[in-house]
DNA sequence: GTGACGCATTGTCCGTAGACGAAAAGGCAT
DNA sequence: ATGCCTTTTCGTCTACGGACAATGCGTCAC
């Protein structure tokens, strides 16, 4: 379970949270499945660029500010 | 064709050129196959998050740098 | 010429991403 | 306790990611 996916696992939550909507709400608003959103928030889901930049938009945030929680984190070494 | 891919594609290549290095010295950097370098860089592969993670190491640069030229990027509209 | 280099392109292969259904469990009310 | 809502977790299935080998095309040098 590699460390990069639980961190932003962790980001997509907490922006959701932030947004008072459900996992099934954000599911719907970036065209995917909500037991899609759900291993995403846990990181068990290794999400293509394109479904994050899905995410962005349902999301309301930029792919970068997304992504900004792994700069610094080494997935494995 | 997705906008975003060729956009990405072309900010790893604009970055690898600059590092002066080739293909497949970036993609034995990275652990990738050369010719997944050549595809991801004219935009025909949808890379993983992982694998987004594993470039920005290979390139030198943070994820969310990388991922900068998607932020306006409407993909598809 | 014939090398070597860099890149593009094709095809085959296996693993997994991602959709979908269904079920179960945890709140938090009433 | 019985609802409802949310989330988790379990299947199965198809499509695609990604590795790898092979080929072709240019452009250098020799």
């Amino acid at each position: 379970m590699p460390k990069s996916l639980i961190v932003f696992g962790q980001g997509i939550r907490a922006r959701r949270e932030a947004l008072g909507i459900s996992q099934e709400k954000l599911a719907e608003q970036c065209g995917f499945d909500r037991t899609y959103i759900s291993m995403l928030e846990r990181g068990t889901r290794n999400p293509s660029l394109l479904n994050v930049v899905k995410l962005a938009k349902g999301l309301g945030a930029s792919v970068s500010d997304l992504t900004k929680a792994l700069d610094g984190s080494r997935s494995h070494r």
